[in-house]
RNA sequence: GGGCGCUUAGCUCAGUUUGGUCAGAGCGCCAGCUUUACACGCUGGAUGUCACAGGUUCGAGUCCUGUAGCGCCCA
């Protein structure tokens, strides 16, 4: 093995050999158990980001590990077309070469964008493979395939047929810059500083306060050109009396008055102006009241024909405009600061224009019964487990889709109309005529569907449906979703919608929601900001695993996590103690057969040789119990403190000795050990390190040229029989822990005194029972090579005559007679901080066991607990005491 | 306005489900080490009224109520 390890090399290695000998594929027909997951599939529209590399290690750590437990693995790939937002940035490169999409026309148009999407669909799937991920790359799909659009139009067909779809003029949210509609999830709110403007609408009759005007509140003043009516609460005794018409500012169209309980007394004057077409709320308003709207804009947001003298301008200039007028005609009656939330495009930040339009609709109170219900009982579940109120709140008030859009790159509604007869139907082909009158003069709708109107068919749709398959029958329902909340309404619901719908069962049955990625300062990743982070270069600075590792040691179940470069190098750095770590193996063990399926002597084995495989297999535990637990952060820092802190800072350091001595069959016994343990470390590490833990169980001859860690068995714990076998209990492993304290505290002792570390000193250890003395005795050799001791003498009967250093520890008492440096004073300030501790814990303990009704109320157990700590405190008090007491003597003797 | 999350060591965060050796990790910092796998390393070390105020309890980062600040979602 190389001194360096070179991260690069090995991966593109294992990449490449992993993807020829298909182990990513499966399918129904190898059996088993089946496991499955669909990616959320990622935007063409860019290059994946680190968000996208967190979700997307997850689900690679879900897989590896569930393919490793000799389940049937299929994680299933793909890209989604995404309408609007891919239609934008194809606008935008068109715009850089001064075109417009009316120019090219629909068709070139869509050529275009088309070649976009195999090129970024392309750089997505290779960032995939370059983080590692063991896609069934065989069964990649896309959203606008033929597959999944034959899907599409199937939905759609259904749907209609049984009237879930529905086309309605509404009122819904547009965005003028992308010139569609947009779903009421596609429309984000943001707090926007805002003014409420306060307007005198002129009475033909002086009002109840004997004014000649009502005052209306409103923050779009622009919008009273297409007001139809004012509002008030039927309940406001304020405007009881009150009597229309109102006559409206600027164009002095007469107004009716309506009384409605929508209308907050509260707000403003209580009087509100009701524009139909340009609000929703007044749009339900006017419903009530059957009031015709009156449209003044137009699609891109300008004034209309109907706005009179404002026509032609925008939306905001026309604003301006108004309020100058209003003023002028002395008709403001004040200006007030607002903040309110104001609708913007999720896919460009334009604000939204409530729009007036007839636009396709898919009723959602029928589908969304079934789904609220598999969640309710647990079918479907969410975790992190809030996430289902989340979930249960959008669902319980859910309402229709807005489903139509008016772009080209999409779906096109299967949807034609009749010009003879006025038919219209739905349709999963091209029909050339009528199916009513058979007249040829028929035409498709224009628009194009949502683009997550394929999304929520990609659990089952990847699988061919509707055509029924062998692999759709036995892989679905799928198992885990890896996603983020955001788009839980988006998508998440409406899978789950789908599952019932089309396929009568659930999609998956957990939704496990991982935080989002922010810079180190707290930002979301953007573009605009420039503070995202490239996958492919943190790959390229450290390694895939690095990039996974760091990623899973720094990301909470569930919470948000901040990401800076330096960040990686913690899995870095893991790597390449890994890698050392091998080569020192390596090393040593040479003539050695590390596949030799010798079992395990027992005979002989030391205590450390059992706390270690003790360590293991609670390691193995950890690991599988938190695996299930989704909670991936305590799997990477569970492998991180075993393989580091266990096994090489105690276990090949306390090996050395035997590794490098003379005695063959021992030796062979620790080698035993260590690749017993190194090997079963690689498998546990194989889902979040694929590359490496591959390379190394290679370069290490735990398998055949032709195998993988990949399909090696994922670890199960060794059983109690196993355990007894070898001799492995809590009283060893407490010993073990013991045995560090006692030789931390060794080490302390040099440096508290300044004795370089290396400087051979003589120990001594007064253990503190017989049964420490005999196990301590049994460690000599290794106790004195973790200390670096000159020679150690290990005595129950142990008296100091004169002072010297020492520690007292759980399991005994170390001294460090260093005749020519002790220095009485320090070491008696040491000792007496070291008493005081002791002695404020021992009162603590002391004021407990005193509490009447602590001793009579609190569990045996626990009152035991405290009375044996209280028992040791006092030993070490005592030890301090007499420690003391013989310092003091010497400190007067010498002192005089 | 409604809901949710967060507030623990200089920084980033675990720990709160099931109250009692839980006060932790990584990074950073300090001291000392070219110790024959590794300086991307080794050996040690320091640091916290667990946001605040009440309450429940023998006992509260841990449960309850309220307050403040930050963030997110929905209207």
């Amino acid at each position: 093995m190389d001194k360096h390890y070179d991260p690069k090399a090995v991966e593109s290695k294992w990449l490449e050999r992993w993807q020829e000998q298909h182990w990513f594929h499966s399918d129904a027909s190898r059996g088993g158990e089946p496991y499955c997951v669909v990616i959320p599939p990622p935007n063409v529209t860019a290059v994946l980001h680190l968000g996208h590399a967190l979700n997307n290690v997850i689900q690679d750590i879900l897989v590896r590990w569930r393919r490793m437990q000799g389940r049937n693995v299929v994680w299933m790939p793909g890209t989604d077309h995404a309408g609007i937002a891919t239609q934008n940035v194809v606008e935008k490169a068109l715009a850089a070469e001064g075109k417009k999409r009316h120019e090219l026309g629909r068709d070139a148009f869509v050529a275009r964008v088309w070649k976009w999407r195999d090129e970024y669909g392309q750089a997505i799937i290779h960032q995939l493979k370059q983080l590692g991920c063991s896609c069934d790359w065989e069964r990649e799909r896309f959203t606008m395939d033929e597959g999944l659009s034959a899907a599409v139009r199937d939905v759609f067909v259904r749907l209609f047929d049984q009237g879930l779809i529905y086309r309605a003029n509404y009122i819904i949210n547009w965005c003028p810059r992308c010139g569609t509609a947009l779903s009421d999830e596609e429309s984000e709110h943001q707090d926007t500083d805002g003014r409420l403007y306060h307007i005198r609408y002129p009475l033909r009759k002086p009002g109840p306060d004997g004014k000649s005007y009502l005052v209306v509140a409103t923050t779009r003043p622009e919008t009273l050109l297409g007001d139809v009516a004012v509002a008030v609460n039927p309940k406001d005794p304020r405007y009881e009396s009150l009597e229309g018409p109102v006559i409206l500012p600027l164009l002095q169209r007469e107004l009716v008055v309506i009384r409605d309980d929508y209308v907050d007394p509260a707000f403003g004057t209580g009087v509100i102006k009701v524009t139909p077409a340009h609000d929703p709320n007044d749009f339900d308003m006017g419903r009530r009241h059957q009031l015709e709207p009156v449209n003044v804009m137009t699609d891109d947001a300008r004034m209309n024909e109907g706005a009179g003298p404002y026509a032609g301008l925008d939306r905001f200039e026309c604003r301006k405009r108004i309020v100058a007028d209003l003023q002028e005609q002395g008709l403001i009656d004040k200006i007030d600061p607002h903040r309110h939330a104001v609708g913007h495009c999720y896919r460009c930040d334009t604000v939204v224009e409530p729009r007036l339009s007839p636009q396709w609709f898919v009723k959602m109170k029928p589908l969304a019964a079934p789904a609220i219900e598999s969640v309710k009982q647990g079918a479907v579940r969410f975790v992190p487990a809030r996430w289902n109120k989340v979930y249960l709140e959008w669902m319980e008030n859910i309402r229709d889709w807005c489903i139509s859009r008016q772009i080209w790159w999409g779906h096109r509604i299967p949807v034609f109309y009749c010009d003879a007869c006025g038919h219209v139907w739905a349709d999963r082909g091209q029909p050339v005529s009528c199916p009513k009158c058979s007249a040829a003069g028929i035409r498709q709708d224009e628009d194009v569907l949502d683009t997550w109107f394929s999304s929520w068919l990609w659990p089952f749709s990847t699988f061919g449906w509707p055509k029924t398959s062998e692999d759709l029958a036995f892989y679905y329902p799928t198992h885990d979703l890896v996603t983020a909340s955001e788009i839980i309404f988006f998508w998440v619901a409406r899978m789950i919608m789908a599952g019932h719908a089309f396929m009568g069962n659930i999609p998956f049955r957990t939704v496990y929601i991982h935080g989002t990625v922010r810079d180190g300062q707290g930002r979301k990743m953007s573009k605009s900001l420039g503070n995202g982070i490239d996958p492919l270069e943190v790959i390229k600075q450290t390694s895939a695993d690095a990039l996974r590792f760091s990623l899973m040691m720094i990301t909470a179940t569930g919470q948000d996590v901040y990401v800076s470069m330096d960040k990686f190098e913690i899995g870095r750095n893991f790597g390449t103690k890994l890698w050392n770590a091998a080569r020192f193996i390596q090393m040593h063990s040479e003539g050695f057969d590390p596949t030799n399926p010798d079992v395990l002597d027992p005979e002989g084995l030391s205590s450390d040789d059992r706390h270690l495989l003790a360590r293991l297999r609670q390691a193995v535990q950890t690991c599988t119990d938190n695996l299930e637990q989704y909670r991936f952060n305590d799997v990477a820092h569970a492998l991180y403190e075993f393989v580091w802190h266990q096994f090489c800072d105690w276990y090949l350091e306390y090996a050395k000795d035997i590794l490098y001595g003379e005695d063959l069959t021992r030796k062979r016994q620790v080698l035993q050990i260590i690749h017993r343990v190194f090997e079963t470390s690689l498998r546990l590490l194989h889902p979040l390190m694929p590359f490496l833990s591959e390379e190394l169980w290679h370069a290490m001859g735990y398998g055949a040229d032709s195998d993988t860690i990949m399909t090696a068995s994922w670890p199960v714990p060794d059983g109690e029989v196993e355990m007894d076998r070898m001799g492995i209990t809590r009283a060893v492993v407490d010993y073990v822990e013991s045995k560090h304290e006692l030789v931390r505290a060794g080490r302390m002792l040099k440096l508290d005194y300044g004795v370089a570390a290396s400087r051979e000193v003589d120990y001594r250890i007064k253990p503190n029972t017989s049964d420490a003395a005999v196990r301590l005795l049994a460690d000599e050799t290794s106790l004195k090579s973790a200390l670096k001791a000159r020679s150690l003498v290990i005595d129950a009967a142990l008296q100091p005559d004169q002072a010297m250093p020492s520690a007292v520890c759980g399991m005994g008492t170390v001294f460090m007679p260093v005749e020519d440096l002790i220095d009485v004073a320090a070491e008696l300030a040491r000792l007496t901080g070291q008493r005081g501790k002791v002695v404020s814990d021992l009162e603590r303990v002391a004021a407990k066991l005193a509490n009447v009704t602590f001793v009579s109320k609190a569990p045996a157990e626990v009152v035991d607990q405290q009375k044996r700590r209280q028992q040791e405190l006092l030993e070490q008090k005592e030890k301090l005491d007499r420690l003391v007491e013989t310092l003091s003597k010497t400190h007067r003797t010498t002192g005089a």
